[in-house]
DNA sequence: TTATTTGCAAATAGTTTGCAAGACG
DNA sequence: CGTCTTGCAAACTATTTGCAAATAA
């Protein structure tokens, strides 16, 4: 956990941004949540707790920042909110979702499974990729049990 | 065309819904530009032209009862807008997009290419997909000719 | 007729920005 | 110290909503 904490302030440093409290507090926040995937309001709400002296502003360039420096992902996923999601270690690609239209859950998926659909992108339509985004919706296991 | 438009009046009655000239008109901007991934605001100013009276709401009110119908696909490229892309006809899954990081440009991929990777999810995962969102990033043909 | 739908303007919600004060290196 | 960063409030943008008037079925 320090460990990573140490590795983004080494990024952060190394484009000489400077280490402020209120950025150290946010990554520590994002680091603990890392399963969610927090809204600004909602790390900033989280933030506050630890220092209360944060502004939401601050908090948005905050995850800015860290967007550019790829250390979180922005997503989308249709209600009118961004949300912020730290990229694994070392993770060439984002990784997928699975939305349930029943619960709202969001539920990850680490393994990257569109390799061969990035090659015939790639062959057939002459596109390079450097990223994607892949959403599943559809209903959980909780709630396929649930309705039965 | 006018085909099209016509399966879509049926869908409106179908469901009871009123066939308005401003429905109408707005679903002619659709149809026509097909191709394009327009902003609500861009049909509005589209549909305009041949609808002078009609309101920026009306337009939002349309788009989002399309989208409840699933005649459009209501999707979000990361830039603050939502953009709305006709589903179709028949279709069973949202369509693909490529999008340039250099121009800006979007292609379309009609081709379903998630076939294998939603049957490992639903064996693994034990989610049942109901649709998806695929985005690639990269560079587009037109652009890495251009770079050499 | 009569419940829907519209246009307008005002309200919201999320995000961004200007600026003077504060703090990191 | 000087520049980067912050907090606050105001500005902005996209979208939604209330309401009385208009209209499709």
């Amino acid at each position: 956990m320090e460990h990573r904490l140490d590795r983004i302030k080494e990024e952060l440093h190394a484009q000489s941004y400077k280490l402020t409290p209120q950025r150290e507090a946010t990554v520590r926040v994002l680091l603990e949540r890392e399963e969610d995937h927090l809204s600004a309001e909602d790390v900033y709400l989280l933030v506050k707790e630890k220092a209360p002296e944060i502004g939401l502003a601050t908090v948005y360039r905050t995850l800015e920042l860290l967007s550019d420096l790829k250390v979180v992902d922005k997503i989308n996923f249709g209600d009118g909110v961004s949300r912020y999601d730290l990229r694994k270690e070392g993770a060439k690609h984002f990784h997928h979702h699975l939305v349930c239209t029943e619960c709202g859950s969001v539920e990850e998926i680490m393994d990257d499974l569109l390799e061969d659909v990035e090659t015939v992108v790639q062959d057939q339509w002459g596109f390079l990729v450097q990223d994607h985004r892949l959403t599943f919706h559809g209903i959980c296991r909780a709630c396929q049990q649930k309705n039965n």
